[in-house]
DNA sequence: TGTGCACTTCAAGTATACAAGAGGAGGATT
DNA sequence: AATCCTCCTCTTGTATACTTGAAGTGCACA
């Protein structure tokens, strides 16, 4: 059993329990890295089981690598694991939803916190990705998603908290399922850029309170677009 | 390979991803409890490789199943997988240990906000577990530590944000592997005990600023002593 | 005597064989 | 005709056999 993966590995995956040094990975992480990139691209939908042998076809593993990737994607709250039934990809309702935008604000509104407080320097690169920003074109979904996330964790990993960084890392990627399945936030791509750029400034400046306020609003809005955008439902 | 497990499975072990209805564990789960109980417990202290050998005899499941666990451990920072190497229990450094302490306070002190800007109801389990810390003794350690988990897990509860119980679930397991080191916090368990009534009435009253400031004051300077106590070094 | 290479040994990685529970289909009985 | 029971099949759970890579030891050569 060798074919060759059908689910390919791209911008998505990432699997931060392969050492360092080596370019070839375990099978294990292989397994990982394919059927995650397939959850958060959506090929594996919410609500749907992934089977053990359609798991070993997708990723060219056998299936004790896959159970292990399994078991781990489980831990992530990627899957929910149903015992002699098989692994579901985990639903999001209406309430997670708006409970993992408010954790979010939460982690962000720390970070921002701490850089101004401790008076952390603002990496450029920062400010390199505002401009990045104006230069992608309207339509392209996917590098804006990423260019996105890229903002928010650089916001993040400036706090200098290592474990801040991994809860945020968690909560991001699976808001990147939600976020996935609705492709027409490119509307309001523009305003979003012009609200990096003011939040980039005031941190550089350790504005406290105006960051803040920023970070609030740009994360406040964000859960009830999603939730009508995807149709999820309402908060409770 | 049917013998009975060495490790017992005590107050410390959960396993949530086990279905709701079944008394009887699979070896999986059975794998996953003992050898969390055993990473926190201390039967196997950070730093020490876990051979696949040792947690099959700890637990009494084969290695397919141990393994399993092993990889849902990994993804919950209890272990640190090296490839072909094995399993080592995560060292916590005294960065690490200020950082989840960092984060720690974060998550308690949203909490906070959220229950008193919410007027949330608190629950009267909060002061039925100040009035049982009163009554237990100075000297049992373990009591203590499960108390004074279960009452902060009650505030954090009381939020109503299910994301973020999670959060601190996880976070509060690593923290317990350093706090079972020391085991010497008996000397300020009266002044904690105090602490936390004044913080139960400034909930049950909504008086935020009182309730972060005693939150704040708490959770503070207990990342310092307890980096004293288990000799963990110095913050960065 | 020191260094380097090869061999041995052992543990982790992987695959597969076997066991067992769950669900569905089909037949029989009411 | 409908319902219930039984059997079959399919998938997951578990154990074990096999493969591969790593590390340590000992011998040979410089």
């Amino acid at each position: 059993m060798n074919e060759p993966a059908l689910l390919s590995v791209d911008a998505v995956s990432e699997s931060n329990s392969r050492s360092e040094n080596d370019a070839i990975a375990t099978a294990r992480d292989r397994a990982y890295d394919g059927l995650r990139a397939g959850i958060l691209s959506g090929s594996f939908p919410p609500g749907e089981f992934i089977e053990e042998a359609t798991a070993t076809k997708a990723t060219g593993v056998s299936r004790t690598p896959v159970r292990e990737a399994l078991s781990r994607l489980a831990a992530e709250g990627f899957l929910v694991l149903h015992p002699r039934r098989g692994a579901m990809v985990k639903q999001i309702s209406a309430n997670e939803l708006f409970d993992l935008y408010d954790v979010r604000l939460m982690v962000e509104s720390h970070a921002v916190r701490r850089i101004c407080q401790e008076k952390r320097p603002v990496p450029k690169l920062l400010f390199d990705l505002c401009d990045e920003h104006e230069e992608i074109t309207m339509t392209d979904h996917l590098a804006f998603t990423d260019l996105n996330h890229r903002f928010h964790e650089t916001i993040v990993a400036a706090a200098g908290n290592a474990v801040l960084c991994q809860v945020f890392e968690n909560l991001r990627a699976n808001l990147t399922r939600v976020a996935m399945l609705s492709f027409q936030m490119g509307v309001r791509k523009k305003r979003e850029g012009l609200m990096h750029r003011s939040l980039a400034e005031a941190l550089a400046s350790h504005d406290e309170a105006k960051a803040l306020e920023i970070t609030t609003e740009h994360l406040s809005r964000m859960p009830r677009v999603v939730a009508s955008l995807t149709g999820i439902g309402q908060p409770k």
